[in-house]
This record gives C-alpha cells, structure tokens and sequence, in this order.
DNA sequence: GATCTATGTAGAT
DNA sequence: TCTACCTAGATCG
C-alpha cells in the first residue's frame, strides 16, 4: 500500500527497531551490490518524504528507497533468509530483520542527490515542515484537472491514488475542475483534509475516510466490497451506490491511473 | 496452479 | 499515451 502514509509508518518502524544500533546489511539477491560498503555500519536514521525513504548509516552512507507500485519493505523477528532471489535488501542485527523487495529504487544517494531529489517534491501533508502554499502556487497556475494535480509529488507529495479520489470526494470537488478554477481557500481545505486523513493513516496503517454519519452501519447504505484495508467513499466503488447519495460510483482511467467519483456529489460548479 | 490486478514512476514512442 | 518494471494478494477454474 505504498502511499505515503506507509513510507512514513516504515520510517518509524525502521527508527524503532535499527536506530542507533550497527546492522547487518546485504542483498541476497545481489541487485544491491553497495550493501556489502554498508555492512556492519550503524544505521542513525530513518526519513520519509513524500513516497521516499532515506536510510542514513554511519560511517556516512544514505541509502535511498522508492517501493514503486509493487515494492514492499516488510519488519519482522530475525530468523533465516528466504526467498532469496526476490531480496534486494535486507538489514539484520540479530534480533528484528526488515526486508526490501520488488522495489522500484533502492541506490546509495550522494547528499547532493538528495537534495536534487527534494527539489522535485513538493510539501508533505505528513511533515511538520511543510508548507501549503508551495503546492497552491503550481495548482493556481495550471491549466489541469485538480484530479491530475493531486497525484503530482510536486503539488503534494505522498499522495496516491486512493487519498486523491477519498480527498475529492470529501471537499465535493468535481475531478475535472482546472487548477486555476480552485480557490485559495478550497486548496487549504483539501491540504488540511489530507494532513488529517494521512495522519490518520500512519497512525492505523489503514486508509479510512468515511465520516461517521456516513458509515454503512449508520445509513443502511450497502457497505464497500472491496478488501483494501479501509473503509472509503469512492475508491474501486465503481458502480456500487456512493455512501452519502446513492448513485453510481463512476470511475474513468485517465493518465494511466483510474479514477473514482461520485457524479452527483461532485457535480461541476 | 494460473491469471488478474494494484495504492507508482521512468522512459520510450 | 504506452510499456516496463517484476511482488503479492485476490480471484478464477
């Protein structure tokens, strides 16, 4: 479930079990060969930004980590290597393992790396230093649909598929709307409506964006039949009757990713 | 067991 | 706009 509320849950779990402690670091597959520089040095932290993880070591050393759509980095007991063919990274000091696979980017990043890297994200609903106003600024000034602006990192970064339909549905905002066509204050209830869901999400590792009144034990509305781990208004709904009025779920692939709306409760203003 | 699909992104066309 | 990437859970038969 790689939206960024996962990255940031996986910077936690990693700080709690590895920080400050030397690690056993290799690549059982061997598609990490740099694991073998890493091994036996101390991992200091762990940073998530967006949809991107930074493992720093000591000696220095940041290893950068992107799951991409298939990439899942799990934590557990140490034990055994299994699977290995599949194991890009794996970091063991003897009592938690955390294991990478089917990543889309697992490299050792020069500190100007990074920062190249940050330069292309924008703010954080899930960072304390993020500022809003950087991801107005490119939506006011563009031509796209809201729906397309939300999935860019440079708008908000670590916004997905799923936050992006729920947010919209949320704020009642057709999917089509022209950045341009938002006002200040829309975007500001959306940004603050995702710092509040994310937040959510990394603290229960679920996507749940149904209010209570709308809850299908509260409306007797047909609850949502897809098992994605939340409870939601829109995502892979489609066709299934929207939790708040009734009708249809619509969905629509657009730019490679589909989209899910209610065409009632967001209706083109 | 085979097949389908996905919460993402880069690079080719 | 399309395809590759290449894991794993859900679904099909």
């Amino acid at each position: 479930m790689p939206e960024g509320h996962v990255i940031h849950r996986l910077a936690a779990g990693l700080t709690d079990a590895f920080a400050g402690r030397p690690v056993a670091v290799t690549s059982p597959q061997g598609r990490f060969p740099a694991a073998a520089l890493l091994d036996g040095s101390t991992l200091t932290s762990v940073e998530a930004l967006g949809k991107h993880l930074f493992l720093t070591f000591d000696p220095a050393a940041l290893v950068h980590v992107h799951l991409g759509l298939i990439g899942r980095f799990h934590l557990g007991p140490s034990g055994p290597v299994q699977a290995a063919a599949t194991l890009r990274l794996r970091l063991d000091d003897g009592v938690r393992v955390a294991e990478l696979r089917g990543p889309q980017t697992c490299e050792l990043l020069s500190e100007e790396g990074r920062r190249g890297l940050q330069a292309t994200l924008g703010p954080d609903p899930l960072r304390a230093d993020a500022d809003p106003e950087t991801g107005w600024r490119r939506v006011s000034r563009s031509p796209r649909p809201i729906a397309s602006l939300l999935l860019d990192q440079r708008v908000a970064a670590g916004v997905g598929n799923i936050y992006r339909a729920e947010v919209l549905f949320r704020q009642r905002l057709n999917p089509a709307m022209p950045g341009s066509s938002v006002s200040r204050r829309t975007w500001l209830r959306v940004w603050s409506d995702l710092v509040t869901l994310m937040a959510e999400g990394v603290r229960t590792g679920r996507i749940d964006t149904v209010r209570p009144e709308h809850a299908p034990e509260a409306t007797g509305r047909a609850p949502r039949q897809d098992r994605h781990g939340g409870e939601v208004y829109v995502y892979r709904r489609a066709g299934l009757p929207c939790l708040v009025c009734g009708r249809p779920v619509r969905s629509e692939r657009a730019e490679g990713r589909t989209l899910y709306w209610c065409p009632r409760c967001q209706r083109l203003r």
